[in-house]
DNA sequence: CTTATATCTTGTCAGTGACAAGTTAAGGTC
DNA sequence: GACCTTAACTTGTCACTGACAAGATATAAG
């Protein structure tokens, strides 16, 4: 899988093979895609630009035209993350029933599902180091993914008198909790006792249950 | 800060200068700290074992023959950190004084405390990617830490009658509280509206009081 | 057709992790 | 003392990387 380092124009051989093109036309997009792939499945340790070019068959300069720089090119995979996940929670809102506190259990159960799926690049959102944040972009997908779980905790507040301590503590607290679940998960440390074993699900719905029933 | 290249034989000219003895006695040691020291400041991404030798003086193979791969450095820095977190728990348990609620509040605060001096260390502490975990040590430093949470979360749940699925929920319930807070809050992620802001300690020890309240 | 611009290329540079092989010190044993 | 074994540390080298410069090629606009 790695080390392809075949450069394109010598596929003079294969007359079946298309010119391949000198302007792909839409390398960037690939490059988000192939990268994110490449990330889930080797790390973040090992992901370089000139493999990233090696897979999706350009040269080693090819991504940096496009990125400029590595962070960079993290930080727009992050957007990618970012408005991923919150098409994830509006579609779990937007289909959720029930009372708030059901629909925002339908809501962290699609950010387990999108922190399984998408293990690496959730934890490079939420980090400075791999990439900083860019302040130009004042609605940002990450702000709009706040934005909807913001909303959601706000409802299941709805009936007690608007408290903005009461209310920074449950928004800080159901985030920190579904992040730190997700990201425990994540590293296999959600350790079990019980016979059978209870669900991930189960244990994820059942805590911010507790949560949410006062405080 | 940076490129410091002088190697170390060629301070013939200060005369006050120790001749600089080959061996360094103590340079493992000394590695791990100021590597750590060297992560704290300039994050994971700018880390390198020869930036690490040349802030200790020595050359660029010298961490090499200690701890063979930069992986192998990370974990021994993770060993490093555990052992530290373990000790912050540990105290704090000793110290403590009241119901077991007030005594896992006040570890819940020396984790905090650590993670807000050590958040780059923190980071790595639970990161498969950055240090993969080594199965050879069974009583490790990270199952450690472990032990002493689990220890103080059983704790609050002794009055009600031993169910290991309400233990399950509830220890992983706390410590994806704590851990997801600890990490939002390094990156600057919790939010505040009230005013005057709460502070970060009341906001967590608030959240996990309404945690335990049930569940 | 001409010109400008975006896209993609090759070439080059210092820095990096890993490894090989040599050098120096330290602790023995005789 | 001399000798030997081993650990600690060195220089040297390799392929790989990010970043940059400069050139080649396609697209679009006039």
């Amino acid at each position: 899988m790695t080390r392809k380092l075949l450069n394109r124009g010598m596929t003079t051989t294969d007359l079946t093979a298309k010119p391949a093109p000198y302007h792909h036309g839409d390398l960037r997009n690939v490059l988000i895609k192939t990268g994110r792939e490449m990330l889930e499945a080797d790390g973040l340790r090992g992901f370089s630009l000139r493999a990233l070019a090696r897979n999706a068959q350009v040269s080693h300069a090819a991504p940096v035209h496009h990125f400029k720089t590595l962070d960079a090119f993290y930080a727009d995979c992050r957007t990618d993350g970012f408005r991923e996940l919150s098409d994830a929670l509006e579609t779990a809102k937007a289909t959720a029933s029930g009372p708030p506190v059901q629909v925002l259990t339908r809501m962290a159960m699609a950010y387990l599902d999108f922190g399984n799926r998408c293990p690496v690049m959730l934890r490079m959102m939420v980090d400075k180091d791999t990439a900083p944040p860019r302040t130009d972009d004042p609605v940002s997908q990450s702000r709009r993914a706040y934005l909807l779980l913001e909303n959601a905790v706000g409802e299941t507040l709805s009936g007690a008198p608007h408290d903005p301590r009461l209310f920074d503590i449950r928004i800080n607290a159901v985030w920190s909790l579904i992040h730190g679940f997700v990201i425990l998960q994540n590293e296999d440390q959600i350790c079990r006792r019980s016979d059978p074993p209870i669900s991930t699900e189960d244990m994820l719905a059942r805590s911010l249950a507790a949560m949410l029933r006062n405080g």
